[in-house]
RNA sequence: GGGCGAUUAGCUCAGCGGCAGAGCACGGCCCUUACAAGGCCGGGGUCGCAGGUUCAAACCCUGCAUCGCCCA
């Protein structure tokens, strides 16, 4: 590689704007001034609040968080700058299986609730084998990894600028977050919105525990789907069924075909049964309209439990359980009542044990084997199919239904107000409400809130035992509320000594914790003090904001929903604001398992904070955006300049000695440019009440850049290089002052720390740029604003056939100044132009003449 | 299968009844006393397709196509 020259003595003089330097040491002085603190007006109206998402600890921010999170900020320090209350906390949702997962990999452990604590364990990442620990030291363990993390991601919000008031950080397993989830609990608990029952319900098999329905994603999963032959019983005839789930065999217990299907109709009798391949159970047949004629072979088999449609008609047919997965994804022994028992067990023998993948592959074999008829159950080779299989969102097996016990909230009986709900809240952008109300139209089960871990909020629960050491599970008993937040597992209930623990006719902790979303559901409540301040509470809620993104739509925003509604009868806030997703330059969603994603962290280094900040304001709401580096970077042109045009104007300020004020501000010129200042403070002001920020940061740029530093600027230099002080150039300073301090305003929530720099370093400007007041006209009263800014319209496409002309003789290699100009024009157009002539002429550099042409003929230019 | 969104310059995206826009990329010129991490100038588009409404359609309506997302 070739030696770079040394920088020339003139570069090496050139101020420029060192943003490393600069942000970190605004972060230090925002930190020490405590500029953000929360302030709390007594109007409600005057509160602006923000429902932070608290994001899961789950090992690292990505790209779409910094995108997220700065478009609240822009929109929080837009409203601190117009004399709004702020109340802008951050918090951390830590439960749940993310975070147990990363710690079960991060150290290579598993829980096991029956061990006992160790008190010193001491355990360090990695690990060659699996090391079963007790409850409370994975407990610990996922503790410790949480604030590791924690510590990691304040880290960055810092660096991105955030105007978080950090007193008010939160963690959804810290003591107020615990007590604030159990209370909840007790109060849906009093008002009958809770309950436990022992039925069907998704279960995913690796993790070993419950999950609702919000958390679960259809995958298209390739599979087999076996032909069976199910002989009719004691008489001739058979049935053919097609399923892709042959393992649940033994778990058959009725047929069912469509009422209209005129191939089987005649079956559907109550003397009629078929026996099932293998186990040779005779189950009765049933017709129901659920069944599509069309799909397989217009025959199904109902299994408890394949899907949902079985519990459906395991319900409606009142048909026996034979749970034949357990809960660890293996095959249970069989326990139905067999024609011939003796060749069912000797079947179910081979799978057994056996993993659901292992047992479809064994019972496909057997399936070819001839049955007693001489005559093999699978009637032809296995088709391959492609079918959606649903999934724990976070898992990678397929989920089964089993009957286990769990909590539930009821929220199926309260669709329609949850539509209502939805409809008192203002999405941004409005298409993000239907999201919601497809999810609240589909709900087809309560809300399960149980959840089989151990890093969690624990029910405020215990049951009695009866005098046989039975759970009594009809019968919980409930936390006090002042004793809250309390763990069942190493407390007594209410009235009980920790001695009954356990013992027949004592209790029984409940040792399930709450669904994460449990917790995060209530952070509008935990945030402003719900039950523990209730004045407090009543000036925030509901909030302002609720800024997230849009895939969690119907857990995030959902839960919240229906916790305000049952808690409050209220929406938690008053406007959702969706952010979109970070896609890849391929317009593809970036994950880990791609190696597609970007470190928010070594782009804040390359691009400073500032730059990372214009890339995410540049994003309309709700829009999915393709990663553009290149962004950053044009947000970094942006501080360059702003620095550069903040330098230009301080330094003509310095040398000059006339006095200032909006008042000075006389000449047209400098009329029409505050004119379309204040024009560009309107536009900004009404992005930002529909929460467009891209749209207010738009206008800043636009003014910025054109008409201020293109046109503006270069239009009254001749003014300003003046040798002798005149009233023109007063009015100039006093402008270029206005707008820079306007400008610095407008720009400030996108990019507060070369703004903050700039505005510290401005002559009079006293305290930080993001506690000075938002622009507002009064500070241009005294100016007489001209009613129509086309002279400067006129003077703009003036100044484009200067501008061309001199480039075409440039490119020519003619450098002679410009020696006289005459512009033609109408009489109307002229009348407005001629009070900029002195501008014009003197960015000519030479006389210019104004003659007149017939109405409405074209603008024309000479030069010579 | 149902719902939602997108389709505009080579790329990333604005515009949403009134002369097709920005940034980047591309070509030319310029170290002109704020700014070469810059400035000035320029080339570049049947606004996915087909109908319709309208004096006027990228924009409104209908249908279709492609892509993406959400839900079954």
């Amino acid at each position: 590689m070739a030696d770079t020259p040394p920088p020339s003595p003139q570069a090496q003089e050139k101020e420029r704007y060192d943003a490393a330097r600069a942000e970190k040491a605004w972060r230090a002085n925002w930190a020490a001034s405590g500029l953000y603190a929360a302030r709390i007006l007594p109007e409600r109206s005057a509160n602006f609040s923000v429902d932070t998402p608290p994001p899961t600890v789950s090992g690292s921010l990505h790209l779409g968080h910094v995108f997220s999170y700065t478009h609240q900020d822009i929109l929080v320090r837009q409203r601190r700058m117009a004399g709004l209350g702020i109340f802008y906390p951050m918090g951390w949702d830590d439960n749940g299986l993310p975070t147990e997962r990363r710690v079960q990999n991060i150290f290579n452990v598993r829980c096991d609730p029956n061990l006992p604590y160790e008190p010193a364990l001491s355990i360090e990442p990695g690990g060659a084998k699996i090391r079963v620990i007790s409850r409370r030291n994975f407990i610990e363990l996922c503790g410790r990894a949480t604030r590791e993390d924690e510590k990691v991601y304040k880290a960055l919000w810092e660096r991105l600028g955030l105007s978080v008031d950090w007193r008010l950080e939160y963690a959804t397993i810290d003591e107020r977050c615990r007590r604030a989830a159990q209370e909840s609990f007790l109060d849906l608990y009093a008002k009958g919105h809770v309950y436990s029952i022992e039925s069907p319900n998704l279960w995913d098999v690796t993790f070993r525990t419950a999950v609702a329905q919000a958390e679960v994603e259809d995958r298209p999963t390739p599979g087999l789907f076996h032909t069976l032959r199910f002989r009719l019983v004691g008489k001739p005839g058979q049935l053919l069924i097609a399923t892709t789930r042959p393992e649940l065999l033994g778990a058959c217990i009725a047929v069912v075909v469509h009422p209209d299907d005129n191939r089987y109709r005649h079956l559907v009798t109550e003397k009629t049964k078929v026996s099932t391949p293998l186990y040779r159970v005779a189950v009765p047949i049933y017709s129901s309209d659920k069944v599509d004629p069309e799909k397989g072979t217009g025959a199904v088999m109902v299994c408890t439990f394949g899907d949902f449609t079985d519990v459906a008609w395991w319900r409606e047919f009142k048909l026996p359980l034979r749970q034949i997965v357990d809960r660890t994804g293996r095959i249970a022994p069989f326990s139905g009542q067999s024609r011939d028992l003796a060749h069912a067990r000797e079947c179910h023998q081979f799978i057994e044990g056996k993993s659901i993948t292992e047992a479809r592959k064994l019972i496909g074999e057997l399936l070819k084997q001839p049955e007693e008829d001489g005559q093999a159950p699978l009637v032809k080779p296995p088709e391959p199919i492609t079918h959606p299989v649903k999934y724990y969102e976070k898992g990678d097996k397929p989920l089964e239904i089993l009957t286990t016990r769990q909590w539930f909230v009821r929220i199926l009986d309260k669709k329609e107000q949850l539509l209502a709900q939805g409809r008192k809240i203002q999405w941004h952008p409005d298409f993000m409400r239907k999201r919601y109300e497809n999810w609240v139209e589909g709900l087809n089960l309560d809300w399960c809130i149980s959840r089989q871990r151990f890093f969690g909020v624990p029910f405020p629960v215990w049951y009695p035992l009866d005098g046989d050491g039975r759970l009594q599970y009809e019968r919980p008993i409930l936390a006090a509320l002042p004793s809250l937040p309390v763990d069942p597992l190493s407390s007594a209930p209410p009235g009980r000594d920790e001695a009954q623990r356990g013992k027949p006719g004592g209790f029984a902790g409940e040792p399930d914790v709450f669904d994460t979303w449990f917790t995060s559901s209530l952070t509008p409540q935990i945030a402003t003090g719900w039950r523990t301040d209730p004045a407090h509470h009543k000036k925030l809620f509901p909030m302002e904001i609720r800024p997230q993104s849009h895939e969690i739509i119907r857990t995030w925003a959902f839960y919240t929903i229906v916790k305000a509604l049952l808690h409050d009868d209220d929406i938690p806030w008053k406007n959702v604001v969706v952010s979109g997703w970070i896609l890849d330059p391929d317009r593809k969603k970036m994950s880990k398992s791609k190696g597609n994603v970007v470190t928010p962290m070594d782009l804040l280094d390359k691009h400073s904070a500032d730059g990372v900040r214009y890339w995410a304001a540049r994003a309309r709401l709700g829009t999915d955006t393709a990663f553009d580096e290149k962004i950053m970077a044009n947000g970094g042109r942006l501080t360059t300049k702003l620095f550069n045009a903040a330098r230009f104007v301080r330094d003509r300020l310095k040398e000059s000695t006339e006095p200032r004020g909006a008042g000075r501000i006389t000449t047209l010129q400098d009329r029409l440019v505050v004119a379309r200042l204040a024009r560009t403070v309107e536009r900004s002001d009404r992005a930002f009440a529909a929460f467009e920020y891209a749209d207010a940061l738009e206008a800043a740029e636009e003014f910025f850049w054109q008409d201020f530093c293109d046109n503006y600027i270069e239009i009254v230099k001749h003014r300003l290089y003046a040798d002798t002080p005149a009233a023109t150039r007063a009015s100039a300073l006093a402008t270029l002052e206005l707008a820079l301090s306007v400008q610095l305003r407008l720009f400030a929530p996108f990019v507060p720390f070369v703004t903050e720099e700039l505005w510290r370093t401005t002559p009079k400007k006293t305290g930080s740029i993001h506690a000075a007041p938002w622009p507002i006209p009064s500070e241009w009263k005294e100016v007489n604003l001209p009613a129509s800014t086309e002279p400067f319209d006129l003077e703009i496409a003036i100044l484009g056939k200067l501008r061309r002309e001199k480039t075409e003789r440039a490119q020519r290699g003619v450098k002679d100044p410009f020696r006289n100009i005459v512009v033609r024009l109408d009489a109307d157009r002229r009348a407005k132009v001629l009070p900029l002539a002195a501008d014009l002429a003197g960015f000519a550099g030479c006389p210019m003449e104004f003659t007149e042409l017939p109405a409405g003929s074209e603008l024309a230019v000479e030069i010579s």
